[in-house]
DNA sequence: TGACGAAATTGATATAAATCAAGCCATGTT
DNA sequence: AACATGGCTTGATTTATATCAATTTCGTCA
């Protein structure tokens, strides 16, 4: 898949299109990097400077909590990565991005995308749609978690990301869905 | 106030600046609403047509959840109230809009504001800034609630929002808390 | 101003999920 | 093939907060 494509592909996943003009400057910014099993694709302390376009396999983002782990998102085929709060606002991160599976990712480098938005307004309609869809998703989740139980949590999950569901470990699983192992494990088995 | 101080006001608390002519083409479509006490300023099934800037007074957001009302945000001066769901979706609300206080809002029509965005680059800027925040504003919500005992969640309210946490009513408070009214009570008398 | 209804407090009990504690099952390694 | 290691399961116990119930306080309006 070449670059112009994955620009294009990116575009349509979020209601939009680009035209060729656009789709070849958005493309040029790409840097495409393969990625391992276990990668840490940005690291605690780091301030990230790109968000990324996952073109095969599966990332989490994560972060700790008290010194234990919390999932906070996953992210496989065609999903964009990002550390808003790091991106935004050039802070050092707490939220780490690793990849749970082999795979490859494109990097966009988000000083020259922000420069791009102020060259094509098609570009930064792009980006408006990306902050829009991350707001209303993010409102969402924080909805599901209020006032869910355990089980209702995981069936929403599975609803909703039937992949990460499928591919992702249960202790990643069991963290993103605010509950420890031991529960995933009863809800999975119909105990809880 | 006129509405072009209102407007820049807006711009300024957002870390944006519109020049003259942007400020009046944005204050233009302000329209002004005094608000009582107990008004209902966006009700359920309606589709979120405008977002508001709270000039006084106090404002929050509220949904049904298996019957029972739970409160999603608190808006006082100078803040902006908006139902990203509904506004974004041009979907019926399940997120309603109700002042907590007498006082006066601005209701910033969504459509032409987003006209006005294809207009002049500065009020788009306005808009992008508006959505990062709100992204990041939520982000550090979702977190909050995760691994943060009642007590801890309290304690955080007080010191984000200290008008809200004096103005609003306690059962309100602990709705936005995810905790009972008399959880609150128990907090507030340092028993929990 | 007084009285009513709503809101806040306080106490007793119930409950969902966490924690603690083994044991089991896969997977990959020497 | 034996073994170690991390991940998953299962059971017993604990804990934070909800729920239920009974007062007390407060705000609003007649």
């Amino acid at each position: 898949m070449t670059p112009v494509d994955i620009a294009h592909k990116f575009a349509t996943r979020l209601g939009t299109t680009l035209d060729e003009q656009a789709a070849q400057q958005l493309a040029s910014i790409f840097v495409r990097q393969e990625v391992s099993k276990g990668e840490t694709l940005l690291a605690e302390g780091q301030v990230a400077r790109n968000f990324l376009i996952v073109e095969q396999g599966l990332t989490r983002q994560y972060y700790y909590k008290n010194g234990i782990e919390v999932t906070e998102h996953f992210c496989c085929e065609w999903e964009v990565v990002y550390c808003t709060d790091s991106m935004l606002m050039r802070e050092p991160t707490t939220l780490m991005i690793e990849a749970l599976e082999d795979g490859v990712v494109h990097n966009v480098p988000f000083d020259e995308f922000r420069r791009l938005c102020d060259e094509s307004p098609q570009i930064m309609k792009l980006y408006v749609r990306l902050l829009e869809d991350g707001l209303v998703e993010s409102l969402r989740k924080t909805d599901a978690q209020r006032f869910e139980s355990a089980r209702e949590r995981y069936e929403t999950f599975v609803r909703q990301y039937p992949e990460a569901a499928r591919r992702a470990p249960g202790k990643h699983i069991a963290s993103y869905l605010l509950m420890t192992p031991e529960s995933l494990s009863r809800v999975r088995a119909g105990l809880l």
